[in-house]
Formats: structure tokens, C-alpha cells, sequence
DNA sequence: GTGCCCCCGCCAGTTACGTCA
DNA sequence: GATGACGTAACTGGCGGGGGC
């Protein structure tokens, strides 16, 4: 499916569309830091209210029929039942959410479903019950079609959310139930907050892997200036201290290529590595948070 | 203004089914 | 053909917000 992709969670699941939000949340996080924070967390930003704007694809030509061919994956989907065929869709101008005819609970779910269930026979009034062939009380479970995932998927990526209206219109146009869009689009923002969680937590190993390193090096660091410090050459050869070069991100100190600490070190000091100390910029650069593949944002 | 109840939508977790190796 | 792994549609229970009374 759809879902198979590359670059499911970082692609989408960090793909908040401000730009086509017409009715932004009140609260915005802010935008990710460049370094300062530790935790740059993104994680998956729910409940928005994107769902102001409506669905671009208002065509009826979109609407699927479940007969045509859709090879292995229809192949068993229609071998016994139709779950897709000629649902009663009631139109839905005043947002009535109708019930799901085929399922064992309503369109509402849970307590709502049992509410129902209690208090009538609303379900299976206002649509007509699907002959599909007995077992009722089974849960029926459908393999989407491609096209249909694939506009499910398109719209998912407009807006990760729908409104009442959107998800009739969306369940009309795929000859769907809306409470099936509407499972649709729960999994499917659990499955990008999945994704991006193992992005999150492959980046925190590295931070952590990087901060090791780094704490490492410094001991050794230490290890090296405690010996230095013990030799009375080291004073007599030392030169004045350098320039220095401040990161104009995390303002950590560093010394420049130029004079670095090996400068101002004795040739024939005991235990010192001569070699250039590439540390500190790339260690900045390790710890700048990874960014989806596509935000472009320039940093400031 | 406050509390209660109901409805609704969402989420996390789970179950069950379809597909594939 | 049987089987286990995997993906995912569908379900369940809980929670919070909004609205009516």
C-alpha cells in the first residue's frame, strides 16, 4: 500500500501544513531550534483544526468501482463479499453521522456504539443492513484498493485531519463508509507518530552517542592539560592566548585553526597529540537536529 | 458562575484479517 | 498446503472539549 513509501515519517508526519492551514491553532509550537535545545522532540502535532478548508477534489468522477480489477488485492476482496459496493450514503448537508452497516458497532465507537445499541435500532435504520452472506457478528475487514488509498493518502497529506463535511465528501468519493475514512485516518496518524518517533529516538542515540565522544575526548583533554601543567616547560614556551571563535549557534568556545592548543604547547611536551583538534565544529554540526526532508527552513 | 450530563472526536492499545515469503 | 511474520483495517476504552440544562 500507500504506506509502503520511503520517507513515510519524515515526510509527512512532520509536514504541518501551515501553508495551507487556514485556521491556524491557537498555540503554534515554535519552531524547532537550531541547537540550544537538548531534546529537539518533533513530535507528531495532533488535533489541529486544519480542517477548515475544504477537500479540492469535489468531482464525482473520482469515485471508484470496486468491480474493476485491482489484481491480488481485490482478488480476495471480492471473492466472497463486496465490502465496498453500493452503500447507502446518506447525504449529509446537516453532518448526521450515519452508521456503519456492515460493522458490529455504529460509526461511533466504543461507549457511543453501545449507547446506540441501547437505545434503538438507529444503526440499522438509516441504513439498510448488507446481505453479505451471514456472520454478522465477525469482524469484516477490507483491503483498501490502491486508488483509494491513494486519494486517502493525498488527502492526508493536505490535512491530517477531517471535519465532519470532509469525511462524507471523502467517503462518498471512494464509495467508503465514513467511519471507515475516519479508522483511515486514525491509523494512519498513528502510523506517521510511529515513524517519527523511531526518527526522534534514532536521533537522540546519535546525540547521545555524540556527546559520549565528545565527553570522552575531554577527559582526555584534561588528562593531558593536568600532565602539561606539571611541566615547568609549558610555562616558559606558552604563548599568549589566541583568538578564539564563539559558534554563533550553541556559543560554545573554540579554539581557532589557526592557534590551536597544540600552538601554544611545547614541542617536547610529555603526552600531547599534535594533531589538529577537529572537534568543535563538528561537534556542532552533530548535534544540529535532523530536519524532515522537506523543511528547507534556513536557520537563523 | 458552576456543576452535571451528553455528545463527539481523538488517541493508545488491541484484535483480527489479508498477504507474502 | 501449512505457517509465521508483517501490515493494516477495525475495534475498545479512556480522556478532554464543547454545548445544553
Amino acid at each position: 500500500m500507500a504506506e509502503k513509501d520511503d520517507g513515510l515519517g519524515l515526510s509527512l508526519s512532520l509536514r504541518c501544513p501551515e501553508s495551507q492551514n487556514l485556521n491556524p491553532p491557537p498555540n503554534p509550537l515554535p519552531p524547532p531550534p537550531a541547537v540550544a535545545a537538548p531534546f529537539p522532540l518533533n513530535l507528531f502535532r495532533s488535533s489541529l483544526p486544519f480542517m477548515q478548508q475544504h477537500h479540492k477534489s469535489s468531482s464525482s468522477e473520482a469515485i471508484f468501482q470496486p468491480s474493476a480489477d485491482h489484481n491480488a488485492e481485490t482478488r480476495s476482496l471480492f471473492r466472497g463479499i463486496d465490502m465496498n459496493r453500493a452503500i447507502t450514503v446518506i447525504d449529509c448537508d446537516e453532518e448526521v453521522m450515519v452508521s456503519s452497516p456492515n460493522s458490529t458497532v455504529s460509526s461511533l465507537s466504543g461507549k457511543r456504539s453501545e449507547r446506540e445499541e441501547n437505545d434503538g435500532e438507529r444503526a440499522s435504520s438509516s441504513l439498510e443492513m448488507e446481505d453479505d452472506g451471514g456472520d454478522a457478528s465477525g469482524r469484516k475487514k477490507l483491503r483498501l484498493s490502491k486508488e483509494q488509498a491513494a486519494v486517502l493518502e493525498e488527502t492526508f497529506k493536505e490535512h491530517n485531519t477531517l471535519n465532519p463535511k470532509q469525511k462524507m465528501a471523502l467517503a462518498k468519493q471512494l464509495n467508503l463508509r465514513p467511519r471507515q475514512v475516519e479508522v483511515w485516518f486514525q491509523n494512519r496518524r498513528a502510523r506517521t507518530k510511529l515513524k517519527q518517533t523511531e526518527v526522534d529516538c534514532e536521533y537522540l542515540r546519535r546525540c547521545c552517542d555524540n556527546l559520549t565522544e565528545e565527553n570522552r575526548r575531554l577527559q582526555k583533554e584534561v588528562t593531558e592539560l593536568r600532565a602539561l601543567k606539571l611541566s615547568p616547560q609549558f610555562y616558559m614556551n606558552m604563548s599568549p592566548p589566541t583568538t578564539l571563535t564563539m559558534c554563533p549557534q550553541c556559543e560554545r568556545v573554540a579554539v581557532s585553526s589557526s592557534t590551536t592548543t597544540s600552538s601554544a604547547i611545547p614541542a617536547n611536551a610529555p603526552g600531547i597529540n599534535r594533531q589538529p583538534r577537529p572537534m568543535p565544529m563538528s561537534s556542532w554540526a552533530a548535534i544540529i537536529p535532523p530536519q524532515p526532508v522537506d523543511a528547507h527552513r534556513p536557520r537563523t
